[in-house]
RNA sequence: GGCCCUAUCGUCUAACGGUUAGGACAUCGCCUUUUCAAGGCGGUAAUCAGAGUUCGAUUCUCUGUAGGGUCACCA
């Protein structure tokens, strides 16, 4: 491996101005990240722009929103340069230009001589016939001097099987269909990935490349143009793919796929996103699964990298993020709580019923919206016969909130908290049948709801006014 | 159709020839101060199929099956 014998690992992660990123360009971007950070080493971000028709307005700096966000920070990139700047391809073409000479000089590129009506007819027969399309079936004999104004073609120099190694698939290899004259230069003046990407990880000394499999078929291709340019292909990565949530396809924009910044705003925690995703499709080989950052960066390897899909789990991405919350100091937890919390509904000594229920800062919003805490804010309206505990007469349970009553009116108003009014209350409720009969109404009584927390956190929350005025209206 | 990749609980995964096939999420049950949530404890649940190699296969080989990728002037 390149990292032990002193070579410095650089990796970078290209994605296209497409629109957004989601979880699968994220986790590429991730890896990449990582394996870097590992050794110290460049992760360099670049812009893969060479297909005008595609390209979204905007997306550049939603790319880098999204990396920023969950702490992928590049070394090199379009916004802070770098040794090898620019690091958007459409300001690189002069590079491609060049390197589209070398090939033409060796006589490993042409123009060519076809009309989109004619490939497309090619193609066409091909397809009839059950047959893999193959350009170089219809290579001209010979070729005229490249202008630039039609597309200019790889001509791959032999027509052989190829085997190569990959750091997570091991020894893989194609036949020769796998084989054909790809585009090099488009019509247009931009390169195709197929050529750009190669030329510039070679320019940027990248020594890993990590990529989604459907690059697999396309192994060859690049193979026989390094082999042509007579350079040494880097390591290459193949990340399985990421699945949709419940499905075998692989996640696309199309079938759904989120923007990784709704997470953001749906309150994810960004160092629970990268635990979640580092996982997807790798893991340490121990049974801990809660990481930071720094600690995945030590613990990384792109030798566990897995071979299958992986399905994106939403549920346990929850969980991930609850545990995340977790880690975070109390007043940061308190902090984000309130922030989430409606204007007339900002109340501090409203977090501990909040902290346990919420696997996200949304989960806020939805049960505000829900009306959990509507009871904190005004005297509920309720149906007196809940307020019975099994088969009790009224007269019992008015008896027992009357006790209640009057056991809570002891405590000093300084003393209200939530200790106090648990000690009270159960010593109370244990000199009873069962501890139901008193706790059941009294929490009925000041929730007015089926579900609600418990009796001691609502009254403690409420007040001993408030409380006492509730209980008086039970019995009322 | 050609070429290629993949295959352990529902899901994410561990086990790099010998384990009662482990963990996590989900699910189910029980417990804890009534309900809900949280928490604790426990349960159900998997090696795609068939051959071969081997004293012994989840693990190695082959075949089949299933799923996926690719065959663009997209990346």
């Amino acid at each position: 491996m390149p990292d032990k014998t002193g070579e410095k690992i650089v990796t970078r992660f290209a994605p296209s101005p497409t629109g957004f990123m989601h979880v699968g360009g994220v986790r590429t971007a991730l890896y990449a990240y990582l394996w870097a950070k590992k050794h110290q080493g460049t992760f360099i971000l670049r812009i893969e722009d060479t297909d005008k028709e595609r390209e979204v307005e905007g997306s550049i700096g939603h790319i880098m929103e999204s990396l920023k966000w969950l702490g992928i920070d590049w070394d090199q990139g379009p916004d802070i340069g770098g040794p090898y700047a620019s690091y958007i391809q459409s300001e690189r073409l002069d590079l491609y230009k060049k390197y589209a000479d070398i090939l033409i000089q060796k006589g490993f590129a042409y123009p060519d001589p076809y009309t989109k009506e004619e490939l497309d007819a090619f193609r066409q027969k091909a397809d009839e016939e059950r047959k893999p399309f193959l350009y170089r079936n219809h290579r001209p004999e010979t070729f005229g001097v490249w202008d630039g104004t039609k597309a200019l073609r790889f001509k791959t120099p032999e027509i052989k099987s190829y085997h190569w190694s990959d750091a997570v698939r091991g020894e893989l290899s194609a036949g020769e269909e796998a084989l054909d004259d790809f585009i090099l230069i488009k019509s247009d003046g931009y390169p195709t990935y197929n050529f750009a990407h190669i030329i510039d990880d070679l320019q940027m000394n990248v020594t890993h490349i990590m990529r989604a499999d459907e690059f697999i078929a396309s192994t060859p291709k690049f193979l026989s143009l390094y082999d042509a340019l007579e350079i040494k292909p880097p390591v290459l990565v193949t990340l399985p793919p990421i699945l949709a949530d419940g499905g075998n396809k692989k996640l696309g924009k199309r079938d759904g796929a989120k923007d990784i910044l709704d997470y953001k705003k749906e309150g994810y925690l960004p160092d629970a996103m990268v635990n979640f995703l580092a996982l997807l499709g790798w893991n340490p080989g121990g049974e801990k699964e809660i990481f930071t950052k720094e600690e995945l960066i030590n613990i990384f390897d792109i030798s566990r990298i897995q071979n299958s899909g992986a399905q994106m789990n939403l549920e346990k991405l929850e969980w991930m993020n609850k545990e995340h919350i977790k880690l975070l100091p109390h007043e940061e937890i308190e902090k984000n709580i309130l922030a989430w919390l409606p204007e007339d509904k900002k109340d501090p000594k409203l977090i501990p019923v909040i902290i346990d229920r919420i696997s996200k800062w949304s989960d806020v919003t939805i049960m505000c919206e829900a009306g959990e805490l509507d009871l904190f804010f005004k005297t509920p309206e309720y149906d007196k016969t809940k307020l019975l505990f099994k088969a009790l007469p009224i007269e019992r349970i008015t008896e027992n909130l009357k006790k209640a009553i009057a056991s809570i009116e002891e405590i000093p108003e300084n003393d209200f908290n939530l200790e106090n009014i648990k000690n009270k209350l159960m010593s109370i409720a244990e000199t009873l049948e069962s501890r139901g009969e008193l706790l059941h109404p009294v929490r009925y009584a000041l929730s007015g709801q089926d579900k609600s927390p418990d009796p001691f956190i609502i009254a403690s929350i409420l007040g001993k006014n408030e409380t006492l005025q509730r209980l008086q209206k039970a019995i009322s």
